[in-house]
DNA sequence: CCAAACAGTCAATAATTCTTGACTATCCCA
DNA sequence: TGGGATAGTCAAGAATTATTGACTGTTTGG
């Protein structure tokens, strides 16, 4: 099933129209220009390629829910240290956030700051390690 | 440079081949068995097509760190979903966290947990939104 | 030592993808 | 009314990718 959507993000044109798409509506002709081609044949058989992932709105081309997906494929592999970051990050907050409420106020933090916490960053941890692979052979 | 990578997960066999490496190292004949083909052709074919992304280690293909980021695209794919709602989940706790700690205990709510949790929020939102546009046509 | 299993390579062919360029049809505005 | 811009389609050939099958070494157990 998700195959094809590999074959269709394979080719450098098919990744740029994406990128064009996304951030901005085109029509056939702009969408050329933009793509510095000259062949009409040629910008015809790519988005016939892009099917699934894109569309038509008043006369022009935009992403579809998985035209955006694919697009944060094409980003989770140049950005694949993001996810480490933020994870990273976001246990550094979860250690702040703990150590001062503890300090100020033990009761409330052990309560409430502590459990809710905990929870988010467990679920967060078997999100990022165990469904996502982000330490896997970094 | 990361478009030869959508080229090589662009074949069926060879995310199998991914999907089985990242679970546990192969020599070639247990690959080629597992894979269910009979010609030595075919396997060689598709694991030069995955250089980059495999190597090997003691004689065991294994893969590499750009293997994972392939595979992470992936699951990016298959598994979109994910991100929506981990991102919900995020906020929700993010409220439920705040509003327990300011009835509890105002002052060190409004002086460490509001604004430690306010700033991973608007870091997560800016990332989830902006950089990785998980609400955009969704 | 022999045979079977492992770990490939390579050339030829089949299949598919990509590009070109010629063609059609509509709209608009001068 | 005619020319330029838009929005494509399609067939043919070029280029690339995939598969087959025959071949080469090496290792390992009996």
């Amino acid at each position: 099933m998700e195959d094809e959507k590999f074959e269709a993000i394979s080719h450098p044109m098919r990744i740029k129209i994406l990128e064009i798409l996304s951030k901005k509506a085109m029509g056939f002709s702009e969408l050329k220009r933009e793509l510095g081609i000259e062949s009409s044949g040629k910008l015809d058989f790519h988005l016939k390629k892009l099917k699934g992932l894109i569309t038509t709105e008043d006369g022009k081309y935009i992403l579809t829910k998985d035209g955006y997906a694919a697009l944060q494929a094409i980003y989770t592999i140049r950005r694949y240290g993001w996810q480490k970051r933020a994870y990273v990050l976001n246990i550094i907050i979860y250690i702040i956030v703990n150590i001062l409420s503890a300090f100020k106020a033990f009761n409330i933090w052990l309560y409430t700051v502590f459990p809710a916490s905990t929870i988010w960053i467990i679920f967060y941890s078997y999100w990022s390690i165990v469904k996502r692979g982000i330490f896997k052979r970094m």
